[in-house]
DNA sequence: TAATAGCAATGAAAATTCTTGTAGTTGAAG
DNA sequence: CTTCAACTACAAGAATTTTCATTGCTATTA
């Protein structure tokens, strides 16, 4: 986890050194608005911390400079300048966070963890199922293997999606009969089979790796492996 | 856009409520943390304001509530409590941001855009919405593709701005109806459609990339691709 | 009063869903 | 090793559902 800090004054650069390797991270200094830009571009951080007032461009420019490459990285701004206006500058050149100095380490940790939750998949609400090298897409209604988009029906989006859940385990027709397509009571149908069929039809026929697995008289199970 | 706020003290809520409609946002107001934990679970905000003192729950435990059921939506805590430990209290609750009164109104908009531009994924620069080559103006009311401006009725209007807020996911007719039309039980009426068609004629007719794609049997995506 | 917007109704067209029927497999018993 | 019954796979097309575009009616606005 690599987090940059834009910041001069030499004191305050190691205070935040030294609290944020405390927290694991790995911490790369800027002393001026140049340098700082050079090593935003160049690396992947975590979060990027900018003092407003630097040498040579100031935090806002750097910021916007920032963001024109990078719409993405986390910027917090720590500065002395308090008015309500030099927050709105700080916000307006596209920073997500404005923390007036001096302010306790504790809550600037807490800030970046706030920010970084959103940002580092921990919450990442990407609505998907994933097994093996197949990744279902509940808000697309689609599903992918081997990186090709493969379009589903409604039912047929039912069906991978109840297999998918119930991974690992076999399921009999009539199970997959009453929980798709609420057939409570035996029809003689095979719509199952029929179904099964199709599914094969798209996720399986051009892998070695099959998923859908038969389970001659018990059902089918969806499995990896 | 609708927005919640939790808060008891009369004279706060009508500060905020008239300060928030005049930025074109849908306000819902709760006294107390029974009624903004069920306000919140009930409908879907694009972002929660909260007070942290009061009547029933405080602010913290209503937090943490809201967030067991929604990891996503945006929590900004708004308290007269200023201290490190309890902005750490409201951050460890779930909280995004945290602001201390008695603040100047236009820093907490400018907290809820640099939160809500994070959240939607959609990059929201003024107030336009932009996907691929379509522009929605929220301030004019109309939209502009490959350049040429689209004049659009409240009701296109309405239904565009929620398939683009919802870019990515399908979304179905009944949930179209209901939170564009409010209609909330079944009429057998087919305005969706209808519209579908409109906008499909303003916005999608003259170019190869079509932004509105059909999911037969499931609803509507609206996607770049 | 004319023009525009919003909506219900309609039927043709398209896509999906399901049934039917046949061919192929499996596995246990002889 | 064969045979056979039960089970499964698959293709084709019929039946059903869903979508799309148009029309005409009513309400609203200029």
């Amino acid at each position: 986890m690599k987090i940059l800090v834009v910041e001069d004054e030499l004191k305050v650069v190691e205070f935040l050194k030294k609290g944020l390797e405390e927290q694991d991270y790995e911490v790369d200094i800027a002393f001026d608005g140049q340098m700082g830009e050079r090593l935003a571009v160049k690396n992947t951080y975590e979060i990027i911390l900018l003092d407003v007032i630097l040498p040579y461009m100031n935090g806002y420019e750097l910021c916007k400079k920032i963001r024109v490459k990078n719409q993405k990285v986390p910027i917090i701004m720590l500065t002395a300048l308090g008015t309500t206006d030099d927050k709105l500058t700080g916000f307006d050149s596209g920073a997500d966070d404005y923390l007036v100095k001096p302010f306790e380490f504790k809550e600037l940790i807490a800030r970046i963890k706030a920010l970084t939750k959103r940002t580092s998949g921990i919450i990442q609400t990407q609505n998907t199922l994933k097994i093996s090298d197949l990744i279902l897409d509940i808000d697309k209604k689609n599903a992918q293997r081997c990186g090709k988009i493969i379009e589903l029906t409604a039912k047929e989006f039912a069906l991978l999606e109840f297999l998918m859940r119930n991974k690992g385990r076999v399921v009999s027709r009539v199970e997959i009969a009453e929980k798709v397509w609420d057939i409570t009571f035996d029809t003689g149908t095979n719509v199952v089979d029929v179904y099964i069929n199709i599914l094969r039809k798209k996720i399986d026929k051009d892998v070695d790796n099959k998923l859908i697995h038969t389970k001659i008289g018990q059902g089918y199970i969806f499995d990896d492996k």
